[in-house]
RNA sequence: CGGGGUGUAGCGCAGUUGGUAGCGCACCGCGUUUGGGACGCGGGGGUCCGCGGUUCGAGUCCGCGCACCCCGACCA
């Protein structure tokens, strides 16, 4: 029997999410409230995020360490804006070992403190710098209202942390970095961002810039996707981090910081999932084929099977799920492999063997016009340039989709219809009280200022005075 | 912490004027099925959110708690 229909529509989008989240078997609820488990399969499509970043880091020149999850709650206090941005949503263990602690200890809500006054300890010499490290780690904040992968409690993320000799070096990384998210975010992800910097309400608390990654959601809503920090001397100066140069000044570190989560997956759900469910990039998908082998009886069972066997072993270099359950039947598997967003099946039956061809079924495009006959013969090319067209599709169609739903904003009327359904980008003086009277009106936040787009002036969206920074508008996650 | 809503099987729900708990899906067994969500028969599973009250009798009525969800404030 069915189970109950998916819609991605609009007004619905919110329950869509949640049904494709559980549904798909990426996560569950934990009996803790906030915190999510994050079950095999969204994990494994985690991993591959993990891999691709990973390896990207590697070829900037990071290596990876790990530093503790309990920070002393004195570490906050140390730097002013910090301390101001997250106790509010620190979790403290205040007792060990069955006696009250000394000083409580925070769990780490992001590592910046922690990794600071071991920088600290560690740099002594121009000659040991840049340090760039980076950390796969699990981090808590008590957000008050959670959403599987978007907002939870407890998440799963990189963190890097780099120190070095000067302010343009430490804005070097930044931006660097922060490409390299985009990058990863487009050509593997296949979601388009835009990259720009936050204003000085949405800035990280402690650093002196901050820059995004901003990605358009299926109902037009902006995620942030990463965000990549200068912190300038406000660590170096709050742990005490210096070097000596070589004309032998003690000299502050310039620090940075730079993030991306398991939002990521939340990320790829929201950009690309449909009616029938999850539609994930080839590049990422835990299983980029699923097999569905049909037959009737036994000896079509065997037919089938040897063939289903030479197909697989000429597909080896893809990630291929064999589904040989025999209690159910090819419809259900369908719909449940398109409900899991597996890039593309192949279907193999009495017929296929008979004509030596291979039933193939795009997930970016629903029904019988994503389907097609393949040979036997040359399968794995064939197989490799689906997969990369459909990659390549949905990236196109995920660029087209934002395009159309980003529109300049010239008058207060205009920004407050187009964010009703998109991103409005338009002039603002810089003004917090500007920002703050369109969130009221609105609902709309300021998302980044794209770095493109910054010449020449104009007059503020709100206010109409002079203004030379331009800026997106939009509701965000 | 404000505003709204919901608590009955794993999930989704029904349960009439109060009479001792049911449906669909899922699960288990057997058989038939299998190219777009199969069917038959048989089965297992309940602290009806908790506590107190009214009553011969409470899932149902009353009171007090608690939990969760949605909309805000906060946020990667």
């Amino acid at each position: 029997m069915a189970e109950e229909k998916l819609t991605s529509q609009k007004e619905n989008f919110s329950e869509w999410y949640n049904q494709v989240v559980l549904r798909a078997d990426l996560a569950d609820y934990s009996p803790v409230r906030g915190c999510m488990v994050v079950k095999p399969y969204g994990w494994a499509l985690w991993e591959n995020i993990k891999a691709d970043l990973d390896r990207r880091f590697k070829e900037t020149g990071h290596v990876n360490a790990a530093f503790p999850m309990l920070i002393p709650m004195s570490f906050f206090e140390k730097e002013k804006d910090h301390v101001e941005g997250f106790s509010p949503e620190l979790a403290v263990v205040t007792h060990g070992g069955g006696q009250e602690l000394e000083e409580p200890l925070a769990v780490r809500p992001t590592s910046e403190t922690i990794i600071g006054y071991m920088y600290a300890k560690w740099i002594k010499s121009w000659r040991d710098l840049p340090v760039k490290i980076n950390q796969w780690a699990n981090v808590m904040r008590w957000e008050m209202r959670p959403r599987l992968f978007l907002r939870t409690a407890e998440f799963y993320w990189q963190e890097g942390h780099t120190a070095h000799a000067t302010y343009e070096e430490a804005q070097e990384e930044t931006l660097q970095m922060l490409n390299v998210y985009a990058d990863f975010a487009r050509d593997v992800a296949a979601i388009p961002v835009l990259k720009g910097v936050k204003s000085e309400t949405e800035k990280f608390p402690g650093a002196v810039n901050t820059y995004s990654i901003e990605a358009m959601m299926g109902d037009t809503k902006a995620l942030q996707a990463g965000t990549s920090h200068n912190l300038g001397q406000n660590f170096a100066k709050a742990f005490d981090i210096k070097y000596l140069s070589p004309n032998n000044t003690l000299e502050y570190c310039w620090t940075t910081s730079w993030g991306v989560s398991t939002r990521l997956i939340g990320a790829i759900i929201m950009a690309h999932g449909d009616d029938n469910g999850l539609v994930l990039p080839p590049r990422l998908a835990p299983y980029q084929i699923v097999i569905v082998p049909i037959f009737k009886n036994d000896a079509e069972k065997s037919v089938v099977m040897e063939c289903v066997d030479k197909v697989m072993a000429q597909l080896k270099e893809f990630r291929i799920k064999l589904d040989d359950r025999t209690e159910l039947t090819p419809g259900f598997k369908y719909h449940e492999w398109e409900l899991r967003g597996v890039p593309l099946r192949l279907e193999i039956g009495p017929k296929d063997v008979e004509k030596n061809s291979v039933m193939a079924a795009r997930r970016d495009i629903p029904g019988k016009p994503g389907k097609s006959f393949l040979s036997q013969d040359n399968l794995a090319d064939q197989v490799r340039d689906l997969l990369d067209e459909i990659q390549n599709g949905i990236l196109a169609r995920a660029e087209k989709f934002r395009d159309e739903n980003i529109h300049e904003a010239k008058t207060y009327d205009d920004l407050k219809g187009i964010v009703e359904n998109g991103w409005a980008e338009a002039w603002w003086c810089g003004d917090p009280a500007c920002e703050a009277k369109i969130k009221a009106d609105t609902k709309a936040t300021t998302r980044c200022m794209n770095f493109e787009h910054q010449h020449g002036h104009g007059q503020c969206v709100c206010c109409g005075k002079d203004a030379e920074k331009k800026i997106y508008f939009s509701k965000a996650y």
